[in-house]
DNA sequence: GTCTATAGGCAGATAGAC
DNA sequence: GTCTATCTGCCTATAGAC
């Protein structure tokens, strides 16, 4: 029905996955159904099972393709931006860029309903935010030693207070669909950071 | 099968809420069905039909009942709890007593599934997050008045990041089983809020 | 790779007896 | 209020033709 342009050059397991990851941080896991991605690809349901053979395998594998994404982009924010709270900054723009197309985060999602999935997802999920906190957690260690950030515990828990804080964030303006609650959330979890005291031009 | 034992005095509409209440705050609304409170109740999904006649009325009637729990339980602290900070910190607890029951905050994973929910449990899953959100605006309005809290931004605004950062500290908290990563980030978000600079004895 | 056809199960919901 | 029986529809998944 609502069937999107074809897209000749896409493999088609990736256009399933690009309508399946849609509908998981719409929707959740448990509120599509792999008729809702035929219908929106144009295919059937048996085509589906081709690609991916189970609900469960279709999931694995969105998780697997949202960390590597993910990962390569904190790759590319420690490429291109010198400073830690520049990085800090580009991190909360991504979770921003996904509220902007309407989605919540894709492990957010899943961890709500983390008890109703099977063993693999749940493995990849975890394997989600641990990525997420060490890159973190690596950041606001070094802009600390640099003089650049300054906070009170550890490093550790900072990372947690903000992967936390931008997943609820999200989570709470969506229903408001109002992507300043989020804004607002990000800036004042970041600010705080700032090392005001010592001379850093 | 995993029949709980019968509580002669408890309305059975109660036990049904009692439940689906659990089932939706470990599950999602997705993530179970009438069979499931039926089975843990000893009853038939049709008598399930006879006091909640469709899911939508279940859920919208789960929803009011746990607001006004909630709202209920904040007039008590107001009552017992003289201090703005001492207050601030039961507020957390009442989310920590949810993890500890291995349970998510039910309007949080509500949000998560916002765009599945028929209208009525919406408008329902906002007023929850107002409420919290009035709340706890007027304990900080008030404790930054008295000189007890300091804050640099609006008092909407720090509430906004209270609730957001605990319900998302609870998000991630509950996939690692680890209710310390909660704690810890309760501990953050409102150990800043203290007044170091006046003489509060 | 994609299709038709279909299996087998579970979902929410209703009718009507007790 | 709770039951048995049943409806209708949707779900994931598979067999086998093209």
């Amino acid at each position: 029905m609502a069937r999107t342009r074809q897209q000749p050059g896409v493999e088609t397991s990736t256009r399933i996955l690009d309508a399946a990851e849609k509908l998981v941080q719409r929707r959740g896991f448990n509120g599509f159904s792999y008729a809702d991605i035929a219908s929106e690809l144009g295919i059937t349901t048996a085509s589906l099972h081709y690609h991916f053979p189970s609900k469960a395998a279709l999931g694995q594998a969105l998780i697997k393709r949202y960390t590597t994404r993910f990962t390569d982009e904190l790759s590319a924010i420690d490429a291109s931006v010198p400073t830690i709270v520049g990085r800090l900054e580009a991190y909360a723009n991504l979770y921003a860029s996904v509220l902007e197309q309407e989605r919540f985060c894709l492990c957010g999602m899943l961890a709500a309903e983390y008890d109703t999935l099977p063993e693999t997802m749940r493995d990849a999920v975890i394997d989600f935010f641990d990525k997420n906190e060490a890159w973190l957690t690596h950041g606001l260690e070094f802009g600390r030693e640099q003089g650049e950030l300054a906070f009170a515990g550890s490093a550790v828990d900072e990372a947690r207070l903000i992967v936390g804080g931008l997943e609820g964030a999200m989570l709470v303006a969506r229903p408001y669909r109002d992507i300043t609650r989020f804004q607002a959330a990000a800036v004042q979890l970041l600010m705080g950071l700032r090392n005001t005291a010592t001379t850093t031009s």
